[in-house]
DNA sequence: CTGAAAGCGCTAACAC
DNA sequence: GTGTTAGCGCTTTCAG
């Protein structure tokens, strides 16, 4: 009645009296196999649901098509449209995606690693966790030579190809925006200044500052993790400052969130009294109510570009490592908007 | 000074002038093994950077510890929540978690699972694509006996295990909250009515309508793809009707957000004149202005679910099917309180 | 407690 | 054009 077993190309051979390694190649289309008996040999495979075997050719052929990625938490828009890009040009290219998150936990991370080089992945991508550690798992693949790629958040000390975004710029911006808007005293709320990202943020803040001839006072800027309430604290600090600030740029979209339904409690006006800028172009930035300006983070693209560097590295043994930096874009909304058009 | 390929059991062996069973035996911490070879075993493994070639393992035992899971588009709030809770299972389960996205297209689908069919998953989830299709490439999982569960979007005339969230008393409780709220005429903007999802939505605001002997108005129900035009065309017909509503229950947050905004625009205040009321608990509708009530459904938790039940069906050859209804949650939020405490 | 041997399903020299 | 053979790296009887 039914097969307990999948058919191999054993089977197929059997049945057709021909050898395995001739089914093998018609399966491939190996053009030196006859049209006739390759027409048989599908026809068959057709019929008896014949499925190859990945796991065996992969064994074989010492390769997985498989490329791994992890993230901190998939559920986070930046990082799904991320992988979403990813999937979307390596499945085109005929390769699998394997995910897994960090849940920014070193430890995790560390054994998801592992568990990625045991499965042979044939490259990795990975933006990894904010929990420090020495990143002896990814050295692993620089030295085994798997191509590894880093986005977003990447470390300094492994030569590899990188994929960021213009962090410096997005923060030059912002800042020059709020300046052409008019305020005069702009602070800045910044993430973990371990990560290059919010330290590039921060530097584009002081550079603009700079440039328009405003020297950075340094008791206007809080680092803190970005937090939900981090930017109700921060924010509620530097408006009771003896000097406080009339306009911030948030080092993300959730602290502009906290950070505006607060002043808005206080019976602020957003933004006649202070303007607001965030990051990262969270979808609840434009819906809400001051819709808020912040910076465009091509996710999507990012990880089409991710996917697209990393085939290139497997599939042409590409050897040497580039680092794209991809642009950020300002999205002025009502929360900074202070003069009309 | 560099070997060019990975360390074996066999090369553990060879050094350690045993068998490569003995060393496979070790590293499994199989008790036959003494104390002694074992931890001389182990500690060689570590010194020379082995790792388990999973492939070859998995070719051997015929499996893969690996679970697939297929989703319409990964970078979704619900979707990327349910992948998440998913991948927190497998991976504690010691599975990793493959992942594709059918871009709603049935085409690609089908593709993406005989391609997981190939990789030798384990067991597939799966939320269909929207764009109908004969489902056979679903079927050959019934017929070789893999486990396949299907979440949120189920197939009904596949017999298998199925997680979906109780839609009809979601569409109830929204229902008889606003009737609670003291609306009078509450109209329905309902999704494809080929998803079951929507159709019970539907029938819970029948039923609650019935139940407080409201004849339910069927010029009240629109019908279309809930995006976020849909919405404000079907809002702008419902209020301008001879008889118009005060109240609309949406078939997701999108559509309420977008009637809203319309609503809001044309001075019609909500929820003293107009009371709203979404679906699916997207993150804006917590934070836009006036916050959205809706109903809440526990992604993560589903893919936790989803994964428990698909990983004892593969481990423990549990052969009933069942269908899983997680319970929804009534938010209640500003859009739609209008009566205090 | 350890070893020998066979084989998972596929591919690719190398033959003819 | 097609077949033979060996082997990818691991697990697992079976034997001792």
């Amino acid at each position: 009645m039914h097969k307990k077993t999948d058919p191999t190309i054993h089977d197929i051979a059997r049945e057709l009296n021909i050898s395995a390694s001739t089914v093998s190649r018609a399966l491939q289309n190996n053009p030196r196999i006859s049209l006739k008996t390759r027409e048989k040999i599908i026809t068959l495979a057709n019929s008896v649901g014949y499925r190859p075997n990945t796991l065996a050719s992969n064994l074989r052929n010492k390769r997985s098509n498989t490329i791994g990625i992890v993230v901190p938490l998939i559920n986070r828009y930046f990082f799904s449209a991320v992988i979403s890009g990813v999937e979307d040009v390596a499945f085109k290219a005929g390769y699998t995606v394997v995910i897994s998150q960090s849940n920014d936990l070193a430890n995790k991370e560390i054994s998801i690693v592992h568990s990625m080089l045991a499965n042979r992945v044939d490259g990795l991508i990975i933006s990894i966790a904010m929990q420090p550690t020495n990143y002896e798992h990814l050295k692993t693949f620089r030295k085994k030579n798997i191509p590894l790629l880093f986005f977003d958040r990447t470390v300094a000390e492994i030569d590899a190809n990188k994929i960021v975004v213009d962090d410096f710029m997005g923060g030059f911006r912002v800042t020059r925006h709020l300046i052409e808007q008019g305020y005069k005293r702009i602070g800045h709320m910044a993430g973990p200044q371990n990560l290059q990202t919010y330290l590039d943020r921060k530097n584009g803040y002081i550079e603009a500052l700079a440039k328009n001839d405003i020297i950075c006072d340094e008791s206007l800027v809080v680092t803190n993790s970005l937090t939900s309430e981090d930017g109700i604290n921060a924010v509620q600090y530097l408006i009771n400052l003896p000097n406080p600030p009339d306009a911030i740029f948030c080092g993300n979209d959730t602290t502009a969130l906290s950070s505006m339904i607060y002043l808005r409690d206080k019976g602020i006006r957003i933004p006649e009294d202070f303007g607001i800028v965030g990051f990262s172009n969270e979808p609840f930035s434009k819906v809400v109510s001051p819709s808020i300006s912040t910076i465009a983070q091509p996710g999507f693209l990012m990880g089409q570009k991710a996917a697209e560097l990393i085939l290139n590295q497997i599939e042409h043994k590409e050897k040497s490592f580039k680092t794209l930096v991809l642009p950020t874009e300002l999205i002025v909304r009502e929360s900074s908007s202070r003069k009309m058009g």
